[in-house]
DNA sequence: CCCTTTATGTCAGTGACTGACATTTAAAGG
DNA sequence: CCTTTAAATGTCAGTCACTGACATAAAGGG
């Protein structure tokens, strides 16, 4: 058998971050990153299907995790209280990768193309998500929406924890979802936060 | 004053619409493009920022427009009840466009790249409807998740329209928007449709 | 008819990404 | 210990999206 791919794999997850952070995801070239991963260029695209998709490795994990977690809440529970519960389970790993998490943001905002890989990201996540509702019996069309609603929860929730950390995810979950039943009948102008 | 630029870029959409549905996105070169509409390479470019922003030419437009709706709503209505009555105030240049829609959503359904483009649109969107509840006096936090989660009452009502036209986008809306307050409470195991 | 403005043409160049084929590595089998 | 073998990587040529710099052409005003 061959050397590990994981190897290679590593080093130029950890170079492209490193390079991308010290000259920007444009000024950075993929021979660059292979070179400093020891690697040729040819690998590097092997690894990963375009230059982008490095800063995205292991989302792919996520959504198997939220999609089994999904498939084991009670069967009798309402669809946005069971991803409530599929996020709440995550949270650790998600506190534990906040290190990670941090830089991959700052190098992300401030690239567009990098915006809409995330996006597609999302998307797929969602995606995966509603179908995970949909084999616990929701049909299609509302196992989307909630799928999409609970995602516009986590991703208010997932901006308030990286700004500051403090309760931590559980919690700001928590208070994402208790908004979202106010939004149709709370009150209309509420006070601006900036 | 040199020629009108609307004549080279309407020509420019209309030829990349037809390449893209006779031999598909990643068959077809801006060359050829360029070409079938009687212009340089290099004319593309400057009309379209990239290969696949062709195909969503006017965007902007439609987010200007609702913004505008929503700053014209009444007060004190609530921020999902403002943006059902945007979108029910552009629901008929919607119905003008189907034409356009169709063909469309067919080549963005067969290019996952493409599908990443319509995602970023997607989010701008969003945030251009978030910018506006803000101006309304809503906090931003409460104005992301109300604009996240009417886009996605509209994409649901959007793919129902796109597969059948029959009681017009605005009925799809009004079920969509009220799909919504039933997600937290409503059955857990509705009838799967499929 | 000249001058100015703006759209387009021309051209050379960079860098992302791919296909085809050769080469190396590490483990399994004898 | 040597051979075999499959997976991983290297090499190389090529296409195509996209860009910067400079030249040219088409209105429209004076």
């Amino acid at each position: 058998m061959p050397r590990d791919p994981h190897i290679a794999r590593t080093r130029l997850r950890d170079a492209a971050l490193q390079l991308f952070a010290e000259a920007g995801f444009d000024q950075t070239t993929v021979a660059q990153i292979a070179a400093r991963a020891g690697v040729t260029e040819r690998t590097f695209f092997r690894h990963f299907s375009d230059k982008r998709e490095v800063l995205f490795d292991g989302q792919d994990n996520l959504g198997k995790a939220l999609s089994a977690a999904i498939a084991k809440a009670p069967p009798d529970l309402p669809p946005l209280a069971v991803l409530h519960r599929a996020f709440g389970a995550l949270s650790q790993t998600f506190e534990d990768n906040r290190r990670y998490s941090e830089p991959r943001a700052r190098i992300i905002a401030q690239n567009p193309t990098l915006q809409e890989r995330e996006a597609a990201k999302h998307a797929a996540l969602t995606a995966g998500m509603a179908e995970a509702l949909h084999r616990r019996g929701l049909d299609r069309p509302r196992a989307d929406l909630a799928a999409q609603t609970a995602m516009a929860a986590l991703a208010y929730a997932f901006a308030l924890w990286l700004d500051q950390p403090a309760p931590g995810l559980g919690s700001y979950l928590d208070r994402a979802f208790s908004e979202l039943g106010k939004l149709a009948t709370g009150a209309p102008s509420a006070p601006a936060s900036q």
